[in-house]
DNA sequence: CTATAATTGCAAACCATTCGCAATAGTCGT
DNA sequence: ACGACTATTGCGAATGGTTTGCAATTATAG
């Protein structure tokens, strides 16, 4: 059983072939997904779109996974793929940058995360305006 | 004329009712606010709230703005009255965080604004848990 | 294997945000 | 200060991500 799952299970939740599959499909892409494609990505199975919300939902108070939202979509991955982005906010592209960040853990908080959305003007965008 | 103003008019906008109340508004409070408190702040003039998206998303395409969402509601302040919050994930209280982040500029990149979202356990959610 | 309560699927409700369009109001040139 | 030109607004309606209520299902403890 993988940690995720054991943390579920320490959390005293069952562990469902939805919460399975939302934590595999996670397991199997870094990149921060939807939920609309981890919808997608269990067509396989019948599962409903509030399903894969109420799995995300409990997992990230769980702290097992992240979330990180441009605003309009929030985007969902494991806590431990953990990098940042910077979007551009001429032509909203993204691009991936490590995480340089080390916060001393504020007062009173455990189990702190943390999430940096960087926003900038690329290079092409600062050309044409 | 505030900076805030003069920048829109640098970009080439006018300087409207509108605009000059909702940057007036978020000079009056440090705190993020949400389109729907502007609008409601702006409760004087006859003012659309969807004028107030629109002017939110202008200062923030010119950087005059930051906007920070929990996913579900965006907020947006002033970029200069610029701080983070921890958000607790038991209760979802915020709480205010000096910003202690010194980020070199990401290639390429320029005109860059950051946001923080530190989200973790208060002392009061994890003994209760 | 059964009882019990947690979870799910489904469909409908919610609500923040966006869009189309005619009316209005800044700006610039005169 | 005036008029013309076009950006911006207000309004209403549409969109789309997210949430919720509820009966049916299913994981888990005993």
């Amino acid at each position: 059983m993988s940690e995720y799952l054991a943390r579920v299970r320490q959390a005293g939740c069952r562990l469902t072939k939805a919460r399975r599959a939302v934590i595999a499909y996670l397991q199997a892409h870094d990149e921060p997904q939807t939920a609309a494609t981890v919808h997608r990505g269990l067509r396989g199975m019948r599962t409903d779109l509030a399903s894969v919300y109420r799995t995300l939902e409990l997992l990230e108070r769980l702290g097992v996974v992240s979330r990180e939202s441009d605003g309009k979509t929030a985007a969902y991955a494991l806590a431990d793929h953990h990098h940042h982005h910077i979007v551009c906010r001429g032509c909203h592209r993204k691009t991936c940058l490590p995480c340089a960040l080390r916060l001393p853990s504020p007062r009173g908080f455990s189990a702190v995360q943390h999430q940096v959305v960087l926003t900038g003007v690329c290079a092409s965008c600062a050309q044409s305006s």
